[in-house]
DNA sequence: TTTACTGCAAATCTTTTGCATCAAC
DNA sequence: GTTGATGCAAAAGATTTGCAGTAAA
């Protein structure tokens, strides 16, 4: 999904092309990482000043709906934004410093494999987080 | 953990045994299901009406801190506690009808030793939650 | 021109905190 | 009697909502 798919879409849908959602757009287009809605709205401030963060969660809820835009719950009530075509959000979530790991498919897959097989449970793994300790973490962690 | 373990764990450390807290400790350990904070505070009012919710969550924060009890969070800033010795709390959840399930410690631990193998990341499995459909609800879903 | 969208302020909802009072020890 | 624990109310942080004005179509 590139950001002009997303105005397109908007528009061919009956939605209003306001700024302030192209802005919103971006920013969630633009960006490497997921990102917060206040760091969403802090990213669109110093070009468009007057933009409310109402306006950034009406925009991301509407965005959402539509499935333009895709949201993952990195836990403790952090919710992250990212674009809906943007690849996979399979990730390990370092609990200590907030470092996000991107998993590979193959490993996904075959624990995907095992609780379809013992359990007949269907996974949502293209959302999944798993939490713990990164390397460097768990290193600070015994030396100190 | 049984009650009477935490109870006594508080007096030898030298807290005291205060009627909320004896009523915050038993709703926990006398449920089966892991339980918010709101559902321990309606489960104590009726016995004690004027126990505050402030209450419940510095009790909660209390035993949290002395690991007498343990939490999950579920997603969508649902935290759930429950008894610290009461097992594992690795479930897969369904996001349709809200049922979880148990999952079985060598699956976990298979899982976890490829994490560790290929990333280095030292995953929190005992508070693993894999979100997703059941058999049931997918049935549903493929009937409908 | 029409009415969907926005900004603002106020309302929610959950959790936390300050403080005076109270009760466990 | 001490001092830690509680109740209350208010604060805080994130998100939602009502409403009147504004601007995209």
């Amino acid at each position: 999904m590139q950001q002009q798919d997303i105005t397109s879409k908007l528009l061919e849908l009956g939605y209003r092309l306001t700024p302030q959602r192209m802005m919103v757009v971006s920013a969630i287009e633009s960006s490497d990482d997921q990102l917060s809605a206040e760091e969403i709205h802090a990213q669109v401030v110093p070009q468009y000043p007057h933009v409310n963060i109402s306006t950034v969660y009406r925009t991301l809820e509407l965005l959402k709906r539509l499935g333009l835009i895709a949201e993952t719950d990195l836990g403790g009530g952090r919710i992250r934004y990212y674009p809906a075509g943007k690849g996979k959000q399979q990730q390990l979530v370092c609990q200590q410093c907030g470092k996000t790991i991107n998993l590979d498919d193959a490993l996904l897959n075959s624990v995907g494999n095992m609780l379809f097989r013992q359990y007949r449970f269907n996974p949502d793994l293209k959302h999944l987080s798993i939490f713990g300790r990164c390397a460097e973490c768990q290193k600070k962690l015994t030396s100190a």
